[in-house]
DNA sequence: CTGAAAGCGCTTACAG
DNA sequence: CTGAAAGCGCTTACAG
């Protein structure tokens, strides 16, 4: 390349940096070269210089899940234009896979990474500290001292809960995720805080794997406890519980109210449409971004929980409890 | 590292690729600093020295689709212990980002990629010589000489259309994507080459921009031409359907019939269950991994299209036809 | 069995 | 304004 255009290697990059000086003639040269070959500089020559790579790690624990999938495009739009590239791992939410994906990541040297922990994760400061910038997402981790963006657990399910009982409901349930995950402690927190602000209310919560199969079969259960409404861990749990509440013969919301937790396409489309608490996922995504940015450009960051607010949208799953009330 | 434990760096090289000889006793020397120090290889360093890093791009038309979330796994999972990461880009269906994502994804000097081109790719031979490896997926590129994983588009969509013309239907409509998706054209066609095998039966076909609202609004028109089943495109074009068949006021499948293309988690949940063509999509992934193995050790692989079939799924929403018809 | 030398493509001082 | 030199971390011949 430097050849062709009959000038050393140092000069074609400082045309490719704008760095130093060079003749505007020298430049136009170049120019044309480099347009001519389709030449494109090599990132990993540039890296082992840099000693880091332009590019940023996104681990999440399941990318078939919409959220993860909407918080990457989210976190890709805003670094868009920065000169980081995103590099997405998924890791089936087993610690092991977490692990060895980062120590794969690790070997490129990344300027940073975004993450959200597996369910019962081990990574600890000094896991992380090889990857100069973290931020965790959603999940938190205990002991960890990385900037963090999460929803508003537990207001955010509190609002459920409060909405259930405007409407007259007495005996409502939680459907959680794996007791290992810092979000299923949070919501049932949420959940069991709230509930307790009313005392003729009675509230129940199940732990679950967080799949929808594991899902249905705890709210089949809690529908046989007479429980009059029921809250979603997630949009997974929340099918489960759509799909127990069909099986089980009762009608919603006549039988029993539906709250999911965060949004998701089918939810518009059945019929009563589910009403939850949706996360802003392209606000946690960008906020992630920028964060890292900021660590990036040398400011900097507090460690810690940044935290974005959750929003109940009604729709047509809760109504006043009728079962067997009539 | 090679100073710590009083070797050469070439030993250390040599220790961590089991190449050439080395004393069982500098062997451990070398791995037990290389354990107390929690030392990984520079990816890097090897990459700029092999010319290639290992590392497959895999670019999708839209991450948010579940489709190419389960795709990106299916890759994944076939690739993992093979050395290889994954880097996945996201062009949102345009064009010119997807120019731009290859031009990022080119500079790391990748040893293969999966793409699957965006609506209306430019993308040439020329283009796509510089990743040395690539299997497109799903989507076809004119012109282009690569291994491509395609699902029996026409058959399939023929499959759809027999299951409703048993059933007694003869107006039936497909509300399609793109015109300039090649998955359009193939489902199209073999919409199209099935009704024409009935002399009774009509075919209404409809292209739109593959969003859930644009097929809502032209399924609704199709609804309004009376006619009683409509085959869906892919998942979200199907959700559009099914909520325009909602808001018409029309009953599925007493009034329509609906078969939808493409697998989801909703489509079991939504009642009447709606049958679909599914797509084998972790087939589909696993031979687009193994398409790039068997590249990357020198295999010859045969350009052109590995065919793999979609099967109908038969659920509730599919019946005789009866609207105005008692 | 092990090390000194060279080079992958880039950028950072340093000379001129 | 431009180039020769050095070095980022690795691996590939080549000596010993």
């Amino acid at each position: 390349m430097a050849r062709a255009a009959g000038v050393s290697a140092q000069t074609v990059s400082r045309v490719l940096n704008g760095t130093g000086q060079v003749s505007e003639k020298t430049r136009a040269t170049v120019l044309a070269v480099i347009e001519a070959q389709g030449y494109r500089p090599n990132a990993v020559g540039r890296s082992l210089r840099a000693s880091r790579t332009p590019m940023v790690g996104v681990l999440v624990a399941d990318i078939g899940n919409p959220f993860y999938a909407r918080l990457h495009r989210a976190i890709e739009r805003r670094l868009a234009g920065s000169g980081f590239s995103l590099m997405l791992m998924n890791c089936d939410d087993d610690a092991l896979v977490e692990r060895r994906q980062l120590e794969l990541l690790r070997s490129y040297r990344p300027t940073g990474l975004v993450v959200v922990p597996s369910v019962g994760s081990s990574l600890s400061d000094g896991d992380l500290q090889a990857f100069g910038h973290v931020v965790s997402v959603s999940r938190v981790l205990e002991g960890v001292h990385v900037p963090a963006v999460v929803t508003n657990e537990r207001e955010a399910v509190g609002s459920a809960v409060e909405e259930l009982v405007a409407y007259g409901h007495s005996e409502i349930a939680m459907i959680l995720g794996p007791r290992e995950a810092s979000t299923t402690r949070a919501r049932e927190e949420g959940f069991l805080a709230a509930v307790a602000r009313h005392p003729r209310c009675r509230g129940l919560v199940r732990h679950t794997d967080g799949t929808r199969a594991g899902a249905e079969v705890a709210a089949g259960e809690v529908l046989d406890a007479e429980v009059t409404g029921v809250v979603g861990f997630n949009a997974l749990v929340t099918e489960g519980i759509v799909s127990a509440v069909l099986t089980s013969g009762l009608r919603c919301p006549e039988d029993v109210s539906v709250i999911g937790f965060t949004d998701a396409g089918w939810m518009t489309l059945h019929r009563p449409a589910i009403s939850v608490i949706d996360q802003p996922v392209e606000e946690m995504g960008a906020l992630a971004g920028q964060l890292l940015l900021d660590m990036a450009s040398g400011k900097s960051v507090e460690p810690g929980p940044r935290v974005v607010p959750g929003v109940l949208v009604r729709r047509g799953s809760v109504a006043a409890p009728g079962r067997g009330g009539k």
